[in-house]
RNA sequence: CGGGGCGUGGCGCAACGGUAGCGCACGUGCUUUGGGAGUACGAGGUUGCGGGUUCGAAUCCCGCCGCCCCGACCA
């Protein structure tokens, strides 16, 4: 029973989801406020949950033949300003180095938000045939946007994220590079994080300056807000142009390669929480879950204590030697950990459902005794009793299961909030009422696509792909319209 | 950048002209431990910074700096 007032109790996320956002992101310890406006400290629970999806985003991006590669934090001013629509899109949020070693710089360095330009710059000489393409690179970095209005893991000044760089030699080659980027995010976000995704593509408002279109994955949140979860630019030549990037190709003609770019940031730890967090804290998914069960000791006496060791001890051997096997087929031991401090056995719980861990063995004077455990799951806090000797056997479904179950629990909300209109006053009345997914025709006018938003506070997020064509009325000006977009109030 | 609020031990607050106190957290001992333990003792603050008024400033005045909330950009 969580007092009110209790030290690490937190907001009720009916009562104010985004303070209950905030609560859970400081009492589990997964970051803290830097001494920089707008920067965040990452803790080591954070950012093992950040280490766990990058790792997994890592694999696919090899298996798809891409390697990775590192390139400098600054950009000279001249290069960042090159292509026409990226600088007038980001000048607003570069971060400039004006002066260094006790002098003015001659030319500014702006703090990489991103980098297309330098990319473009630098592998112009390593571009001369057919031969050296496709050329698939990765890095792994952090960049700095300077937001007018941050929040911890979901918006913040500086930033770790992946951002992948492709050159191709044709058109379609880059096209279909960027839905293979588009689906690795689906596929983390999905597979490993639980959390269901939709495809889609972004309106001319809402793409990458620079690119020719930009494809998305977005998720909805628990509150009914949508979140962008990645996005896969198809570049064209633009950027190739503009650095003057040249191979010759088989017809012995010189061309500019076809580029992309696509990014996934720590933004996702915040997708994570907000997707499927409860009352009680963070729930985790397992396959991202730093600890996967926590062994809680109950003891009163020393003979007590000492029986409840020898009887966790033959456990925590065989937990050492389980296999977990992942999507992908590696396997890997449960991670668990026994919980030895000084506190009461309820104050354990409080702590490690706040954490989001996703079962909880309890082990006391009565189950030693019948060489049992109480396991409890996470989700709805049910328990069950599991003899000692198969615990470590049979974890390794349960947690399947339990990852199984947190999607279907994330596809049934993001369903059941997800709500197909045709008419603006039901519209509007909808995103007040029950927030959620809108999908609605749309005309694919611009400022049509502005006025909405100005009206509601609800933005495209994306014309869903995977839909067939279906002729309609736009919903504000009648107009026709050949798909329904996918609005919502937006992170 | 415009509007509003706030800066006092780690966190949350009180003291509002007489030199700083409470709760939680923290440390040690004892008793405890199946849903956020009890008790005793203890440690911790040049009150955001600078200036002014005053015999005396956390408190009043001026100027900075920073933070939070609300509106215009964004993975």
């Amino acid at each position: 029973m969580a007092k009110a007032g209790f030290v690490t109790s937190i907001t009720r996320q009916s009562e104010d989801f985004p303070a209950w956002y905030n609560d859970v992101v400081r009492k589990a310890e997964l970051a803290d406020y830097s001494p920089v406006r707008g920067c965040m400290i990452i803790r080591p629970y954070g950012y093992a949950i950040w280490e766990s999806m990058r790792d997994e985003l890592d694999r696919h991006i090899k298996r798809t033949g891409h390697q990775n590669v590192y390139f400098p934090l600054f950009v000279p001013r001249s290069l960042l300003e090159k292509e026409a629509e990226h600088v007038e899109g980001f000048n607003p949020q570069v971060a400039w180095v004006t002066h260094a070693g006790g002098e003015e710089l001659n030319e500014w360095l702006a703090i990489r938000p991103t980098s297309e330009t330098l990319i473009a710059e630098v592998v112009k000489d390593w571009i001369q045939s057919y031969r050296d393409l496709p050329l698939l690179m990765n890095l792994w970095n952090n960049v700095v946007r300077w937001e007018l209005r941050t929040r911890l893991f979901l918006r913040t000044t500086e930033f770790l994220w992946q951002e992948a760089h492709t050159f191709h030699a044709t058109e379609q080659e880059a096209v279909d590079e960027v839905a293979t980027g588009l689906e690795a995010y689906r596929s983390v976000a999905e597979d490993w994080l639980a959390i269901p995704v939709i495809k889609g593509r972004k309106t001319e408002n809402e793409k990458f300056p620079g690119a020719v279109y930009t494809l998305a994955v977005e998720a909805l949140m628990r509150d009914g807000k949508a979140l962008q979860a990645g996005t896969s630019h198809m570049l064209g030549q633009n950027f190739a142009r503009a650095a003057n990037i040249e191979f010759l190709d088989r017809d012995n003609e010189r061309k500019n390669p076809h580029g992309t770019s696509w990014g996934f940031s720590t933004r996702m730890v915040g997708a994570t929480i907000m997707a499927h967090g409860d009352d009680s804290g963070l729930v985790l998914p397992p396959n991202v879950a730093p600890v996967q069960v926590v062994i809680v000791p109950i003891f009163r006496s020393d003979e007590d204590r000492t029986a409840v060791a020898g009887a966790i001890k033959p456990l925590e051997a065989a937990l050492r030697d389980s296999r977990r096997t992942l999507p992908d087929g590696r396997t890997e031991p449960v991670r668990f950990q026994v919980d030895w401090r000084e506190e009461t056995p309820g104050f354990k719980y409080n702590h490690w459902e706040l954490r989001g861990v996703p079962f909880r063995l309890e082990v006391g004077p009565r189950d030693v005794a019948a060489e049992q455990g109480m396991l409890v799951k996470r989700i709805d806090r049910s328990k069950e009793p599991v003899p000692l000797d198969r615990l470590a056997a049979e974890l390794p479904d349960r947690l399947d299961a339990y990852q199984r179950e947190i999607f279907g629990r994330a596809v049934a909300f993001r369903d059941d909030n997800t709500h197909r209109i045709d008419e603006y006053d039901d519209f509007k009345r909808v995103l007040d009422e029950q927030p959620g997914f809108v999908l609605a025709p749309w005309c694919g006018d611009s400022a049509c696509e502005k006025q909405i938003s100005t009206d509601t506070g609800a933005t495209i997020r994306i014309v869903p792909l995977d839909q067939s064509d279906e002729p309609g009325a736009c919903l504000r000006d009648g107009r026709p319209s050949r798909q329904p977009a996918l609005f919502a109030r937006a992170y």
